[in-house]
DNA sequence: AATTTGCGCAACTCAAAAGTTGCACGTATA
DNA sequence: TATACGTGCAACTTTTGAGTTGCGCAAATT
């Protein structure tokens, strides 16, 4: 049941919720009025992002500010960072090289 | 039933062939010997990526070699660049400054 | 003090995805 | 040409996840 960031960011509906709290933190009733789903729909949301720490509360009352964290974030970026060397043209190019070779042989 | 890229890395055993295809280009006999699952098991995730296009056939022979698509991985990259101010460190400070605040408050 | 509001939690339903088994089809090898 | 190998495809079970409904609790409001 310990799910990862991975899959934590695997839902449309999570990732525009990181979007939306980027820009700044939000409760779960005003997050919920951007989706067609219901509060608890959103809230169960939030709790898989909370649950892999990629936000965090911020108890203000009876409402509850929900942020993103930054570093939590980061970790896509360091795991995305060894196919970097992939995406650099020459390297695309090569491949795209090898791939030719092997169509004429075929 | 289709499935987007975020899907696609969300699980462990496809993020582990990504990894295995970044260092050199395998077929799914070669990669299966990887992993506790069975050829077809792992054949599926081959699937699932060359659906999203994070992966691409070369044909030899009987042998089917798959590449990693680095354009494609650029991708997840570009989704991240909207929370690259996050996770940089005078944000995160300025972020905890605020939750102190709130804190106190409370 | 009674009521409203904002949340979280738990049980349930329904759809989708992961894994298995079995088979078919080309490509090599003997 | 007969056999073994590498692979994809389809049907099936089992597990997982998304969404709904209903409830309880604590913080505001009247």
């Amino acid at each position: 049941m310990k799910r990862d960031i991975f899959q934590a960011i695997a839902d449309p509906t999570r990732r525009a919720i990181l979007v939306l709290l980027a820009a700044q933190a939000m409760t779960p009733n005003a997050l919920a009025e951007h989706f067609n789903a219901t509060r608890q729909a959103v809230s169960k949301h939030i709790h898989v992002l909370a649950e892999c720490e990629l936000v965090r509360q911020e108890k203000r009352g009876r409402e509850i500010f929900y942020h993103v964290n930054g570093a939590k974030m980061k970790e896509i970026e360091q795991w995305l960072e060894q196919f970097k060397k992939l995406w650099q043209d020459r390297f695309d190019a090569l491949d795209q090289v090898l791939l030719n070779m092997t169509e004429e042989k075929k």
